[in-house]
RNA sequence: CGGGGCGUAGCGCAGUCCGGUUAGCGCACCUGGUUUGGGACCAGGGGGUCGCAGGUUCGAAUCCUGCCGCCCCGACCA
């Protein structure tokens, strides 16, 4: 086996693919598109979905489990929703031995099981809102799958809230997508760009798409979390209503806004580099790895008496630590090997360090090279953690800014793309012209952002008046 | 579903074009010893239905036919 990563530079797919499997981050399932998510990564998982968690329950939400397994009935109830997913569903035929007299659908999504439960649970606008988050896995006979980006069964998280106005959807909606941004920019330090969809791109049935969107090291897009408001749209194909204050009959408001472990897949791709990972302190299994060297037995005691007293400082401090005291491998391999799983910070503790007093701290993301005393070690970590954090996020930031070209003709927006990056553009094209422009480029409208400070212009496109710009790139 | 690539030891590969002793190599693994500050070394050792099925042949990893699987690139999607 080779030892490192492919480059990014030589093949930016192979690179990807290296650092999920040597990093130990997944393995293949003996299924076509099926992952393995080994500890690694799924601590990875664990401390996003933790951080996601800690907010749905502050924005007041509760978390529910629905079953797996939908009646064909229920998915043939919503003509829609049947052509969007019933292809790439599977379907569970037999049970017990025996052919089932229904089959059943595995979900590709949950809206008809939860919604099915809601039209039950709501009659009058004192049930409402209902405010339901599930974790669960969900399964989508995908053409082509990729580690973590897109798998043929996925984890994720997917919220289903049920309100009696469109304006408490509509806050709902701009609150949880605002919940993922901070996800991705505070504990990912992945910048996003947070806008709507346009309508070619939003989600089928829904009034409006909220989205995150992130610039990946290979320059291209990647859709990290949406959020919808499905207006009255869900509750009338699955007839739920409820009678309001004024005793009307009216149909439910909805919302539904998920993320998934493809944002594993967005953390790789943001930070890595070609020694491997490079992970954000706080999604990082482990903060600093600590290699004890010796040579002597004597050596031995005496250092492990040293990283004794330090772990237990870590312990205090809420510092994640993993002791390497492995005698089979190098000190040099454990560097490289633990720069490939990408922990921020290594420790080396050797017969030098313990005879001088200090320490040796290395960081991952700039590859600094410290001797700190003994005493001051576990502070110095724990004052370190949010720069390494910090210093990540601004450094994709400048990536982002870097790769992120303005326009104002279509030649020059083909140009840029070349180059690759997000293309900010005035905008003021139709659904159609999104498609024209896609079918010669590659490119979408990844969003139009919130955030929008430009003014007027003209549209790149069209040559029309426009008030708003938008974010074009290639996108994952 | 279209295009490309690949299936040989746990992993990565060579051998296949042009059939011929016992199927090799690196890493990993096991035993013993020396080692440990950027992917240690020496010695010994274990591990194979060559993806599956059929055919051609005195003889098949190698040639032929069929099938299966996986990866990568496109259209669809989180």
């Amino acid at each position: 086996m080779s030892k490192g990563v492919t480059k990014q530079s030589v093949d930016y797919s192979k690179w990807y693919t290296d650092v999920v499997l040597k990093a130990e981050l997944a393995d293949y399932g003996p299924v076509k598109g099926t992952m393995i998510i080994r500890p690694y990564g799924y601590t990875i998982w664990e401390k996003i979905k933790e951080a996601a968690d800690n907010m749905f329950k502050e924005t007041g939400h509760v978390n529910a489990y629905f079953p797996m397994f939908i009646p064909e009935s229920f998915m043939k109830k919503e003509a829609e929703h049947v052509e969007g997913f019933a292809p790439e569903c599977a379907v569970v035929t037999h049970g017990g031995g025996k052919k089932l007299e229904e089959s059943l659908y595995i979900r590709p999504t949950s809206e008809t099981i939860i919604w099915s439960a809601y039209k039950k649970w709501i009659n009058s606008y004192r049930d409402l809102p209902i405010l339901i988050n599930q974790w669960a896995n969900v399964v989508r006979w995908e053409m082509r799958t990729r580690l973590f980006l897109r798998t043929t069964e996925f984890l994720w998280q997917e919220g289903h809230t049920a309100h009696a106005t469109a304006e408490e959807a509509e806050i709902e909606t701009k609150k949880m997508v605002e919940v993922y941004r901070q996800l991705a920019e505070d504990y990912m330090a992945m910048p996003v760009w947070v806008g709507v969809k346009t309508d070619a791109e939003k989600f089928a049935g829904a009034v409006h798409t909220y989205c995150i969107e992130a610039m990946m090291g290979d320059k291209k897009a990647l859709q990290a979390g949406t959020s919808h408001n499905l207006g009255q749209n869900f509750a009338k194909a699955f007839d739920v209503t409820f009678l309001s204050k004024d005793n009307k009959q009216e149909y439910v408001y909805a919302t539904s806004w998920g993320v998934s472990t493809r944002l594993v897949g967005g953390l790789i791709m943001c930070h890595g580099d070609d020694k491997g990972l490079v992970l954000p302190p706080k999604v990082a299994p482990y903060h600093v790895v600590i290699i004890p060297i010796w040579r002597k037995e004597e050596d031995r005691v005496a250092i492990m008496e040293k990283v004794d007293l330090l772990t237990k400082e870590f312990k205090e401090k809420g510092i994640r630590y993993f002791v390497d005291d492995n005698p089979q491998q190098s000190p040099g391999w454990k560097f490289n090997q633990w720069e490939m799983k990408g922990v921020p910070l290594r420790m080396e503790i050797g017969p030098k360090d313990v005879e001088k007093g200090h320490t040796v701290i290395v960081r991952r993301d700039i590859k600094s090279k410290e001797f700190i005393p003994f005493k001051e070690s576990s502070d110095y970590i724990k004052n370190l953690l949010p720069i390494i954090q910090d210093g990540l996020f601004q450094k994709a930031l400048k990536f982002r800014e870097e790769n992120t070209h303005v326009v104002e003709n279509y030649d020059d927006f083909k140009t840029a793309l070349n180059k690759g990056g997000f293309i900010k553009v005035f905008w003021a094209g139709s659904g159609k012209d999104e498609e024209k422009i896609q079918k010669e480029t590659k490119a979408t409208v990844r969003c139009i952002p919130f955030e929008q400070n430009d003014g007027t212009g003209t549209c790149f496109y069209t040559g029309k008046p426009a008030d708003k710009i938008a974010i074009f790139a290639k996108s994952y």
